[in-house]
DNA sequence: TAGGATAGCTACCCATCAGTATGGTCGAGG
DNA sequence: CCTCGACCATACTGATGGGTAGCTATCCTA
């Protein structure tokens, strides 16, 4: 049965043409890093699948075909684990800002853009814990952490909204609620995404972002597709019912 | 006079918001139902505060100033006090659409006063539960149960939206994920109100119903003013920096 | 080949908490 | 005054699960 790990990591087996002393070592802690992402990466899955409180760290480490020792040997608490998650997630939306900032579009083709980062990383792996992660599951100190971080990226969005508000890029609106409502439903992503996977993030994130910059009322020129629009509406229904 | 827990718990204490029935039992108020709907509001607010699974029954039973049998005698499990909240939640929604059902409005205004009562349905003190409480804490019957009522309030908003595209009030759109993301924006109240209750739930629906509407992208000819837009965005990136 | 660092396991501890057994109090009806 | 039943408390059980102690095996360096 245990066939003692040799297999699964790396196989490290092969003649090194240079014997560098700290090449062993150091591959060492490359591995050691590889390890811990790979337990990381598990806690998201079940917490994913399960939620946190749902999860034990024997379910996690039994995921890996280790013991709850070894998870421990790479963490330190079961907190830290999904703290680490929810940096991970975190992470890519930040990337996403830093990704954008020196375009040199209008704010709201910027804010687009990070939108779209936005539902990718939420409809990832990572999601779930970024998402629904509750800081009552968490020390003080890192509740605190957790919500700088989710409030960076709450101030980035309005921010955007502000800049393209400015530049007429933006409908004139409340930076403040408008960030509310697109960070709202785009984290909300999370919660069914998991069982309707016919789109990828992706998709989702553009399909949001045509529904965020139209609007539900029909724009000005609509009166005059009407008629187009009957049609496509009669095909619609008859696929409906 | 019951001698034995009159004194260590502070008899004089008046100050709670929420008059807990047995305080009036000595005025030989026994309603069952009302003490029982006491003990699943208590527990809304216990969770919401909280959350589900840092909330003990014993916190539940502290709050209204008795023991944790009493509250068993009111309720199966803790389980069951879960989806009573979810369903008193969900039981608002409901009504809304109930309501909307015979106003002989355009889809899009039936819509958007579902959205305003969804919206305070969230804020209010149910909404944590209808909202964030996951099905993987619930037994797989009442699992079942609450996607059912959940599927109900989707496929009600994709309807009215299915509505509104025929009648010409809603532009055009796939149903599926404008719901998605109308009805994410909203639940999403649910994890920021707590913290920032400076408008209520009906505001901010209102707030978001405009949002929706409009749209991010400018209406009428607000399109050709890149030339501007260049300049602005140039001082905003030197201000950045 | 010794000795230390790395890495993983078995077996255990113990705090928490859902749920219960049991028995006491009090008002009402006889 | 006595009993019945509704209501509630004390004090417990049992299981789950986070976290640890300590042993073992392997590899690296000397």
């Amino acid at each position: 049965m245990n066939s003692r790990r040799a297999s699964p990591p790396a196989p490290g087996k092969q003649p090194v043409p240079v014997a560098s002393p700290w090449r062993a070592s150091r591959e060492r802690l490359r591995d050691r890093a590889v390890k811990r992402e790979a337990v990381i990466r598990a806690a998201a899955r079940e917490f994913n699948r399960k939620g946190y409180h749902n999860t034990s760290l024997d379910d996690i480490a039994a995921r890996l075909e280790v013991t709850k020792p070894t998870v421990y040997y790479y963490v330190t608490s079961k907190e830290q684990l999904l703290f680490q998650c929810f940096v991970a997630g975190v992470e890519q939306i930040r990337a996403a800002f830093r990704d954008v900032r020196h375009l040199e579009v209008p704010a709201r083709e910027r804010l687009n853009a990070v939108l779209r980062h936005y539902g990718e990383a939420v409809a990832s792996e990572f999601g779930w814990c970024m998402v629904r992660a509750e800081d009552q599951d968490l020390s003080p100190a890192m509740s605190r952490h957790i919500k700088a971080l989710k409030s960076e990226i709450d101030h980035g969005i309005r921010r955007l909204i502000r800049e393209g508000v400015q530049d007429g890029s933006i409908e004139p609106c409340d930076p403040k609620m408008t960030a509310f409502a697109l960070a709202g439903a785009l984290n909300w992503i999370a919660h069914w995404y998991r069982e309707d996977q016919s789109l990828t993030g992706a998709q989702i994130a553009e399909a949001f972002v045509t529904i965020f910059e139209g609007g539900l009322r029909p724009r000005g020129s609509a009166s005059r597709l009407s008629a187009r629009e009957r049609i496509r509406r009669r095909a619609r229904s008859a696929l409906a019912r």
